[in-house]
DNA sequence: ATAATAAACGGAGACGTCTCCACTTGTCAA
DNA sequence: TTGACAAGTGGAGACGTCTCCGTTTATTAT
């Protein structure tokens, strides 16, 4: 499971790009149902135990092969989680992409808001396997979010309309350090702690990163 | 282990307070003495193999006791490592009130800056075992954290400087908010990150808190 | 077809968290 | 002192992650 960084702007067919790097052959036939099997075995339990509660062990016995073999093709449930969102991560390129090229023009703040929202809906469509996806059993959480190649490639993207928006006078505050804190405050773990315990809505939380983070009007 | 809440100002030595809440009656001899056992097998551990690396199960068999009487005593690695930090806690408190009242007269945002600062050195001090705080075993490390008692005054005591702080005539960010993202920016896992991953130095990392959150000068 | 071979498989087992509960032990009132 | 009893104990065991490695299987060259 790869997701290939692509030069210049979005390719959003190319973003998700399965089997392992660049063909190495293709995928031998049992593998290939086997790995069906697993897909649907874990959408199954999902579907009715929630993303949460199903261990790794579930998945196997549920899919009638060896724990060996399921962590042959996914390290964790995060990476199992990837695959099964990839379509909508592709989904969530293609309209971020669609609304940066309509928006060409606008200022990058709003162009900025435009992709924040996009991310907060997709957010809400699959939280459950995107908390997955951020999960990690194993110690350094953040780090193993931040080498998600859905990281990288949102964080990338923050970067771009950061430098954007740099006021020029200021301080330059670093666009890299920016864009890290912001994708930490989209996380799983802070939006649905603001939604849950303080309250916030979606809409209400946004606006709040928005104030916190200080950017332009609009 | 309780870290009781306060009415008004910071009173240092009432923060970190043993035993259960308010006196149900004393510790039997046994039950103390095991727990001296533990923490002092713990601190060995740690000090050999790392906080990370040791895990409850290592304790119980070098404190020579079952995993059911460390569980009964510690409910995870995160609430042991927070007993034994409870030195440097009451001083950072303690450290933090000095400052707070030193510098009565100064703008608050000065006197964030301060907090700031002392935080970021009791983080250094003593990194490891307040990973260790942090991290839980458990889903939702988010809420865990943010339920501790050391978030908790932490972001009571920033929520009043940045109250102080809020500018009249923008639209009030609110503080509650601005603080749990302000903690999460100071986490552990953000600021190892930002330091091994981005290289940046405690120093620059402050900076880099300050411009992102647009902080007043000085 | 068949042999060679690399990929995929499965399950035993090491190690971890955490719970449950029958048993022991300290404490305190009588 | 002694007995009642809550507090504390320990370890078996349920369940989880993840690895290792001997065996099986698909593919590809012959």
């Amino acid at each position: 499971m790869s997701i290939v960084l692509h030069n210049g702007c979005l390719g959003s067919d190319e973003i998700v790009n399965d089997t392992e790097e660049t063909q190495g052959r293709s995928e031998r036939r049992d593998a290939a149902e086997n790995r069906q099997r697993i897909l649907d075995a874990a959408l199954r339990l999902f579907e009715h135990n929630g993303v949460e509660q199903v261990s790794m062990n579930q998945i196997a016995t549920e899919a009638k092969i060896g724990p060996g073999t399921l962590y042959r093709r996914y390290r964790n449930k995060s990476e199992l989680c990837l695959d099964l969102m990839k379509e909508n991560i592709i989904i969530l390129f293609e309209n971020i992409e669609a609304h940066l090229t309509q928006n060409r023009t606008a200022p990058a703040s709003q162009r900025l808001k435009g992709v924040l929202i996009l991310f907060i809906r997709f957010r809400e469509k699959k939280s459950q396997l995107l908390t997955g996806v951020e999960e990690s059993t194993t110690t350094n959480r953040f780090r193993s979010r931040t080498q998600s190649p859905l990281y990288v490639e949102l964080h990338q993207l923050l970067v771009g309309l950061l430098d954007e928006m740099t006021v020029t006078g200021h301080t330059p505050p670093d666009s890299v350090f920016k864009a890290d804190m912001l994708l930490m405050a989209l996380s799983s773990d802070s939006y649905s702690f603001q939604k849950e315990e303080r309250g916030y809505s979606s809409e209400k939380f946004l606006e709040q990163i928005w104030l916190t983070f200080n950017f332009q009007d609009v």
